[in-house]
DNA sequence: CTGAGTGCAAACGTTTTGCACTTGC
DNA sequence: GCAAGTGCAAAACGTTTGCACTCAG
């Protein structure tokens, strides 16, 4: 039994082998967005239609199992739920890189100061990465 | 001569009364979106254009005058170019907070340790705020 | 006076929806 | 067998564009 159809199962959706394929992808790249996403699983599925692809990450996503990436200046990539980290953008090739960020200090800081409960953090850092300088 | 006049000629915009507005209502509103910039701009210029809104938007980011947030969840929203700050998200009322955080040491060690050229960070904490709570 | 801006309608790209058919379980 | 998922076409959105008219400078 694949890999995913567990996690699926788990998350009350059916494993069908469109959604497992949407996994495989998203782990291979990492970060992707819905166009490469629809390029690449046709050289499986060639007759999969977007809507089936936007209702998949869409209830991936209600589910938890997805997680949206807004990118400034670029589209929405997804990537699978891990622990909570922050991410690297090139503004040149558009790689991203996920970088663990210690910002305890900073939220708990900022907390303090604005009585604000803060349960997520976004934090996107971009500019030129090593290749590409 | 009105205060935003000055401001969209250095920055080679005409300064139409339209323009001027739509600048009074981001200083007014801090970040806006544009849904509630049309809604408001009408109260003023009924006949205005969505077409035109979205036109001097575009216009006044390519010249610098303003700059996007793109948030979690929700539609993003537009403010005035000031000092680099973070954003502060409530996920009750909606409402926006631009904080002072202090990340250069961070951005020099993600530097260091993945050779990047960082040249921007976009910081966005949400939460719920002290009034929500 | 002239080029830039406005407002309308149409076009466009992206995402969602409805529905008949298929499939996972 | 049945609820859930797929794929198609159509609809719905949000945003942009073309164009005649207007206005800022």
């Amino acid at each position: 039994m694949n890999n995913y159809t567990n996690i699926l199962r788990t998350h009350n959706l059916k494993a069908t082998p469109q959604r497992i394929e949407i996994l495989t992808l998203i782990e291979s790249f990492g970060h992707i967005n819905i166009d490469t996403l629809y390029e690449n699983i046709k050289h499986k599925y060639q007759s999969i239609s977007l809507a089936t692809i936007y209702k998949n990450i869409n209830a991936m996503i209600k589910e938890k199992l997805l997680l949206e990436v807004k990118l400034p200046n670029q589209k929405s990539v997804y990537e699978t739920i891990k622990h909570n980290h922050s991410h690297l953008l090139c503004n040149k090739c558009h790689n991203i890189i996920d970088i663990d960020v210690d910002i305890n200090n900073i939220i708990d800081d900022i907390s303090n100061k604005n009585q604000f409960k803060i349960d997520k953090s976004d934090l996107v850092l971009s500019g030129i990465c090593k290749n590409c300088q």
